[in-house]
DNA sequence: CTGTATCCTTAGGGATACTG
DNA sequence: CAGTATCCCTAAGGATACAG
């Protein structure tokens, strides 16, 4: 079963902060929020990229950073990752649910598409 | 987050099977095919039951029997399995795709409805 | 910055026996 | 049948130091 990643706490926020919250670097996940151990957060991006969903590539312009990204197959979780956050914003009690959030409750699909294009773009540069 | 139940390996699997499976007793999730030791399985129930996802009542013919059946909070969580489950369906060879999984790829918000009208009936037994 | 390498602790979970 | 109760053990993960 596909559980190695949805069963998986860590994996899941990861490829979350990859989708929506524009994170890309070791470092930027580090600071999630969600406290998460250098080992551990290595191990799940390895076992990402083993498993397709992302990709590494050095940066262009530091050849220390490293930028990761959703692969053509990791961006195919959108519809999954879309629709746990709504089914969160709906049970939680959430102060107040960030634009974003409010979008994806109103129109789903709509913004599902959004995050592919958005995907699209960013990749092609 | 609401990683307590995505996050979790088991929890899925017994939510799955009460949605998809027609499993409603503790023996029929033990029979599920995944390996499950019998206190794993009560912790779990136990959690999902204390988080409003599910309840237990006693059999009305046979006082031994506990039936677990989806609240209906519980039955929310059906879009996000079956996007999970179209997913997997779609990343991993599966020799032949039930009959349900090829349904829910070809026509997914049909099925989510199929799937409510179903816990509906049967919850008004 | 992006990780490895260790160490150490704990929780999760398998196996099994037993109870109401 | 539907669990409890143990025991035991391993793997996951936190903390921290260090390296390329």
């Amino acid at each position: 079963m596909s559980l190695e990643i949805f069963g998986d706490r860590w994996s899941l926020l990861v490829v979350r902060d990859l989708m929506f919250g524009g994170r890309r670097t070791f470092k930027e996940f580090l600071d999630s929020g969600e406290k998460i151990a250098t080992n551990v957060l290595a191990e799940r991006l390895q076992r990402l990229e083993a498993n397709g969903i992302i990709e590494r590539r050095r940066d262009a312009d530091d050849a220390r950073k490293v930028n990761y990204a959703l692969t053509k197959k990791g961006i195919t979780l959108a519809p999954v990752l879309v629709e746990m956050i709504i089914w969160g914003a709906r049970h939680e009690e959430t102060a107040a649910p960030p634009e974003i959030i409010r979008r994806m409750v109103a129109d789903r699909d709509g913004v599902v598409a959004e995050i592919r294009d958005q995907w699209k773009k960013d990749r092609s540069l």
